[in-house]
DNA sequence: AAAACATAGTTGCAAACGTCCACTACTCGG
DNA sequence: CCGAGTAGTGGACGTTTGCAACTATGTTTT
């Protein structure tokens, strides 16, 4: 049916509608996703944890909660056990934290932060909140909390920080 | 400073704090997105348009503006040309959609959707309003509807689909 | 206590992207 | 006509991610 008279010139990223997606949240986020994870990797160019939510996360987690086990920090961060160990490997090898199994349970082990992991951490924390609202310069204080919180409920659900965890995989 | 009395097994999934990303939005643009991508792949299972939202975005923009260009969609999608063509390239030998040289201007070509193309455009369309939805469950209507316009701001303007229709270009 | 089952970490493999960069063809303004 | 900018393309890379199989260890059953 419909192929010639629409010139193709007139069809620009100003006026070319999104169809159905122009309403569908999930359009937003996995668009979004892809700027807001350029743009942080930017901001933290040459720092040792651009790239993937993986490191940072896994810095600031192992930083705050000592010991904790690269299995609770893939469920949080939402990948698998490989593709954390990785993480860690990587993370090891920059110096940034440690593995040390653990005394209870041979199989687990547990994850701590070196000196520069800790200072790389406390430099990082700033930046990454400062880049989220910085991004989302359009968006009001009162609104980014709001989309905060909103968006938070349905990650602890999926996370499993509810009740008790499904996998989610 | 959390640690000493923590042992490291009494760090679970439930009870582990996110440091501050438990407050940034970017956080959980990030992640989430990894978990709906994942979600909408398993809902749109063997129909050729699984992985990355390129394709689906593709799809419904070619079939809504035929003989719109590769670059325009490029913008829309936040990908640059060179991705976009693989997108092409793999959309084209499924049979979803051809190209055209556009007759006005020889460099550039204008995309059309294939009757098999329609068809699958309008068996998805329900599919991704309805996984957004339920993803979010737990969320209601019009917080649904108040994050997609909140984020459709930022997005406008990262994708530079902003105020005037037609920036002569 | 042995067997069966579950969990933590690990590794190999392969597919899927995205990015950078260079190159061609073409348009347009001056 | 020239120079600048744009559209599409192709190649090479480096990453990331996911799956499946495997080891070691812990837990539960019978």
């Amino acid at each position: 049916m419909t192929h010639e008279t629409t010139s193709a010139r007139s069809i620009t990223v100003a006026n070319a509608g999104l169809d159905v997606l122009e309403h569908v949240l999930s359009y937003y986020i996995r668009t979004l996703n892809i700027a807001v994870s350029r743009d942080l990797d930017d901001k933290l160019e040459g720092l040792e944890v651009a790239k993937g939510t993986g490191k940072i996360t896994t810095l600031l987690l192992v930083d705050r909660h000592p010991g904790i086990r690269p299995s609770v920090i893939a469920q949080l961060i939402l990948r698998d056990r490989s593709a954390m160990v990785r993480l860690v490997d990587h993370m090891e090898e920059d110096g940034l934290l440690t593995r040390k199994a653990d005394e209870q349970d041979n199989r687990a082990q547990g994850l701590f932060i070196s000196h520069k992991g800790k200072q790389l951490a406390a430099q990082i924390r700033p930046i990454v909140v400062k880049q989220s609202r910085d991004f989302f310069s359009d968006i009001t204080d009162q609104e980014h909390r709001m989309l905060t919180s909103i968006l938070e409920r349905t990650y602890r659900r999926i996370a499993g920080l509810n009740g008790n965890g499904e996998t989610g995989r």
